[in-house]
DNA sequence: CTGTTAGCGCCTTCAC
DNA sequence: GTGAAGGCGCTAACAG
C-alpha cells in the first residue's frame, strides 16, 4: 500500500462519513480518483486555460471536489516542473533602514497584490552573503530577481545577466555592463546642495558618511567634489569624513571635523544612523544648529523634524523606487523575447527645515 | 534525443576541450554518467553518511567530477521528495520598525550561519496577508517558521499546532493552546513604570498607543491599568488613547490628552512612529520636556536621544529574542518526538534619560 | 473532450 | 559496494 493509496482511502472515508478533515493536503490524484478522471484533466481544469475543451459537467464535478478537499497545487511540484514559482526576491544591504525597509515593504504589499510571493533577505552589508543570497534563491526558483547590491564584486551579478535572468537592480549603475537599474539622482542632490550652501556663503562644508559600500555614497561625493571644485572651495578632500555604518563613526567624524582648527561651517551627512552620531557629537559640544553649524542630512527617516533641531533633510521617493523596479521586472519576466534592458532616474526631495544658516562674512 | 542528454553531451564535449562552463547546472545524472556510475551512487556519496560504504576509489572520483562541473543539489528536487527544504521563514507585521526589523537581521545572520536560508515576510499588521503568509510559506517547503502575529485570527497558527508544524510565536502568548513562545515583560514594565511615575507625585498619567492589534500593547495597558487601580489613579480609561499606526495619529492622541481640562502631567507612548507625532504635537503646542509633562517611551529606534528633549525610552532585547527564538525553532525542527514547548519571557531594558520630572503638589 | 506516457531532479527501498 | 526501480506532485506532448 503506498503512502498515495493509503491518503486517498483516508479521504474517502471520511467523504463517505461526510467529514472533511481540510488540513489533509490533497494530491491532483486524490481528486482526480475521487471524481473518476485522469489526474491531467484535474490539472487542465485547475489552469483554467481556454484551450483545454473540459466539458462543463467534468469540470463542475472537478471543481466541487477541488473545493471539498481544499486542493491547492504544490507549488514545490509545480516548480520542479515548470521552473517557474511565482515568487521574487529581494535583496538588501540592510533590513534596518527606513530606506530599504521602505522599498521592500512597498513590493511586497505590491507582490500580495498581483499574486506573487516575495522572499525578503538581508545581506548585512556583507558581500559574501550577498553572494550566498543570490545563488540561494535562484537556486530555489525564484522567477525574478530585485537586489540592491554592496560595493565590492559584481562577478555574480554579471552571471544574472549573462544567464538572462530576469533582474533589477536599485542603487547601482554598472559601467561595463548592462541591467535593468532604478537609481536617484544622488550626484545632481548633492552638487545643488553645496552650491546652495555655497550660495549662502559657507567655503568650508564638510561631508560626512558610512561606509563607501554603497553606489549613492560614492555619487554624492562626487556631486559634492565637482561642486567643490566649480566653486572653488578649498581642503575639499580633507573635509570628507568616512567610517563604519555606526553612530559612533559618526560622532567621531564629526568630533574630528568640529575641531579642525578650521573648523566647516556646515555639513552633509549621508545616512539615518550616521546623523544620530553627528548629532550626539554636536549636542556633546555644544555646538548649535543652524547658529554654528549649519546641517542637511541625507535620510529616509521620519524624525528628523523632531529631533533636538529640527534638520533639513534629503530623502528618496521611496515608494516610487520599490514600484518601478517591481514594473520592470514583472515585464521582464512575463516576455518572451530579449526584451531592452532599461534605467530609471528618480529624484530625490530636499525638505527644508531651521538647520540651515547664511553666513556673514 | 531527451533533454539530459544533450545537457550531458555538452558537459562531455566541454570537458574532452578542456573548458568548464559552470554556469550551467549540473545534475545528479551528468555527473554520474561523466563518472560512470549509477546516480543513486552519487547521491549516496553527496549526501556523505557514514554507512553508505561507497569505496573510497569511485568516491574521490565523484567528488572530482561534483566539483569539476561545479555540481549542487536542486533544493526544489530534494524539497519534493523530503519534504524539508533548510530553509526557515519569518512573518513580522511591519519591516519599518526598528523592533520587528531587528529581530529578523539577528535570525538572518544566525541563519546564515547554520545554513538556514531565512525568507522575511512582512504583512504590514493585516491579518489576511499573514494568513496568506504562514500558508504561502508552508505549502512552499519552509521547515520551520517565526511569526509575530497581528492581534485577531488565530486559526491559521492553531492550524500549524495541530499539524505539529514547527513554529515559535513571538511576541503573543495564546490563552487556548500551547505553542513555542517568546515574549517580554511588557505588562511588568509598563506596571513599574506607573509606578515609578507616580512616586514621583503624578497622579494623571496618559497612555499613548497605535492599533490595538499587537498583543504587548495590550499587555501595557493591563499593567498601566493594573497599577492606575492599584494607586488610586483616577480616570485612567480617559488618558488611554489608541489610535492607527501613523505620526498623525500620535499626534492627534497627544493633542487630545494636552488639551482636557485636567491634562495628564505625564505621558506613556507605545511605540516609534507614535512617539514622533507625540513629539510633533508637544512642539507644536509649545509644551516642554520635562518641565511642563513627563514623557516615556517605548521605542526601540536609536535617536531617542537625540530628539529635540532626549526621552526615556523602554527597549526591548532585541538581539536575544531572535536568537532564542531560533533555537527554539531549530530544537523542534531537530527533534523527532514531540518536544514539549516552551515559553520565554524576556526582560525590557529602561533608559532614563531627562525627559521625567519629579511634581511638586 | 479525455486518457496515456514520460519526465522535472532527487532519494530510498530492494536487490545482487 | 553498487545498480535498478519507483515515486514525490505536477505538466506537456501525443494519442485517440
Amino acid at each position: 500500500v503506498s503512502t498515495t493509496q493509503t491518503q486517498f482511502q483516508f479521504f474517502w472515508k471520511i467523504l463517505n462519513e461526510g467529514y472533511l478533515y481540510i488540513d489533509m493536503t490533497a494530491t491532483l490524484k486524490d481528486v482526480a480518483k475521487l471524481v473518476g478522471v485522469h489526474p491531467s484533466t484535474v490539472s487542465r481544469v485547475i489552469r483554467g486555460k481556454e484551450n483545454f475543451d473540459i466539458s462543463a459537467k467534468t469540470r463542475d464535478k472537478i471543481f466541487r471536489m477541488v473545493e471539498k478537499l481544499n486542493y491547492q497545487p504544490d507549488p514545490i511540484a509545480r516548480a520542479l516542473r515548470l521552473k517557474k514559482s511565482q515568487s521574487i526576491g529581494i535583496i538588501i544591504p540592510n533590513i534596518n533602514s527606513p530606506y530599504f525597509a521602505g522599498i521592500a515593504k512597498t513590493i511586497s504589499n505590491k507582490c500580495d497584490e498581483i499574486g506573487y510571493t516575495l522572499f525578503i533577505c538581508d545581506t548585512d552589508e556583507d558581500q559574501e552573503k550577498e553572494i550566498r543570497a543570490v545563488n540561494d534563491l535562484t537556486r530555489r526558483g525564484i522567477d525574478g530577481l530585485i537586489i540592491a547590491p554592496v560595493q565590492k564584486a559584481d562577478l555574480h551579478i554579471r552571471e544574472l545577466a549573462e544567464k538572462k535572468f530576469p533582474f533589477v537592480i536599485i542603487d547601482r549603475k554598472f559601467n561595463d555592463f548592462e541591467t535593468n537599474t532604478i537609481i536617484s539622482n544622488d550626484l545632481e542632490v548633492t552638487y545643488n546642495t553645496v552650491k546652495y550652501l555655497v550660495s549662502l556663503g559657507h567655503k568650508r562644508i564638510g561631508f560626512i558618511c558610512g561606509k563607501l559600500n554603497l553606489y549613492p555614497i560614492l555619487r554624492r561625493i562626487a556631486g559634492y567634489k565637482n561642486a567643490a571644485a566649480e566653486f572653488g572651495l578649498k581642503n575639499d578632500d580633507l573635509l570628507i569624513m568616512c567610517g563604519e555604518l555606526s553612530i559612533n563613526s559618526g560622532f567621531n567624524s564629526a568630533i574630528k571635523l568640529v575641531t579642525k582648527t578650521s573648523p566647516p561651517t556646515a555639513i552633509i551627512v549621508s545616512g539615518t544612523i550616521i546623523t544620530d552620531g553627528v548629532i550626539k557629537a554636536l549636542i556633546k559640544r555644544n555646538i548649535s544648529i543652524p547658529d554654528n553649524i549649519s546641517l542637511i542630512a541625507f535620510t529616509d527617516s521620519d524624525y528628523a523634524p523632531y529631533l533636538f533641531q529640527p534638520i533639513t533633510t534629503i530623502t528618496h521617493l521611496v515608494e516610487d523606487i520599490g514600484l518601478e523596479a517591481l514594473k520592470l521586472l514583472m515585464e521582464h519576466i512575463n516576455s518572451k523575447e530579449n526584451l531592452a534592458y532599461s534605467t530609471y532616474v528618480l529624484k530625490c526631495e530636499v525638505h527644508l527645515r531651521k538647520s540651515i544658516a547664511r553666513i556673514s562674512n
